[in-house]
DNA sequence: TATATTTACTGAACATCATTCAATTTCAGA
DNA sequence: TCTGAAATTGAATGATGTTCAGTAAATATA
């Protein structure tokens, strides 16, 4: 079922090989560098084959794109254990920041005007687009976790999906402003957390 | 002192006239569309002549860019006066979220790779850019007010600037998720200002 | 006013890009 | 071995940013 024929199986190896050397290029000489002609060096082929594997450039984009979502996926879990739910949660947000800074071209590219055509399904909900996607569901899921443990406060209107959001919006805001604006010079993280802190305040339970 | 020899004069009117056309082009046809020739077109020029008031591209992206960031300080306070400054102060929030979603390709350039030099000379720090930008002095007198009406409470590590550093964090999340995730229908501005309630509530004083 | 000089402007060119296509090579099956 | 399909490519097309030598216009000088 994996594999039928040798002739498909080289098929997916090239288009691996293609997305590979594709983020390799974005990594070490950002998205500008990135062409196709430059792709095909670096695998070896001519510009024109490149189109028998991929329709055009946008394709490749978005093929690096899903790449990418996959691997921020593994990256929100890639924390050290915590003592409890507040602080696990907390970490994954700075995880996200700590993707986004350490591959700024890639993590620009997957949220830029273009390469974003992963979630981009009109016939589909945004909710229920988000809710299969892997990479929200790992905040969604340690929302999950502090509304159950009482450290969450959900009303009718502002539920699980609107706080995991919310937890969303303020990691990426941190993460682009980051990339954009806070080029020079490392991040404080000490900072990042206290903000990430305040976050959780503001939908714990009154006075707690 | 404002416009010299009619010599200057005129240069400045058609440095404006590049401008104001690619502005023109990014609304209409967006980002993808802008080039040079098609700038040179609508002003009626031959596109070598552009480079005569413009260096190259980037220079005309980096001038769109710091009116995008003056039309964003004056979108910042168009908003109807509110009966406190809390409600002030999360309108202002929607006020920014608003500017985006009504001009995203303009918003996407101001805060992607290429166009946001503005903010990135290396030899003064970020702290002080960010306090001698206009757009974020906005924020940060909401947040000096908030503070001195006791609806903020700071500490020695995390001051007005830091707080109005997260608010900005948390609307430029909204605004950028919003316009490259959740493109497909109207935003619901009840939600987002549920999320900025939230947002003040994480710095309110405790049980208040 | 006539001339010299600086400025504004342009056409043509160059290098690079994504993309296409007819022609060629490679390969699997009969 | 032969045949047809698939893979691969060189060359071409049209668009891009940018440069530059040359021309036209505006200004300064006499």
């Amino acid at each position: 079922m994996e594999s039928e024929k040798p002739r498909t199986r080289r098929n997916v190896r090239i288009k691996q090989a293609i997305i590979k050397s594709a983020v390799e290029i974005i990594h070490q000489e950002g998205l500008a560098a990135l062409s196709i002609r430059r792709i095909a060096d670096a695998i070896d082929y001519s510009p024109a084959s490149i189109y028998e594997y991929y329709a055009n450039k946008d394709a490749i984009l978005q093929a690096v794109c899903e790449e990418g979502f996959a691997k921020l996926t593994v990256a929100l879990n890639d924390y050290p254990p915590q003592s409890n739910i507040r602080l696990a949660a907390r970490e994954c947000g700075v995880q996200y920041v700590k993707f986004a800074v350490s591959n700024p071209d890639y993590f620009l590219l997957m949220f830029s005007n273009m390469g974003n055509q992963v979630y981009q399904s009109p016939e589909v909900s945004f909710d229920t687009q988000l809710l299969n996607s892997p990479a929200f569901m790992v905040i969604h899921t340690h929302i999950q976790a502090m509304i159950a443990a009482g450290y969450c406060v959900v009303t009718p209107s502002y539920g699980s999906f609107q706080i995991a959001l919310s937890a969303w919006q303020m990691v990426h805001g941190i993460a682009m402003l980051a990339l954009t604006m806070q080029r020079h010079g490392p991040l404080d993280y000490t900072v990042i957390r206290a903000t990430l802190d305040a976050w959780q305040r503001g939908f714990a339970p009154h006075g707690a």
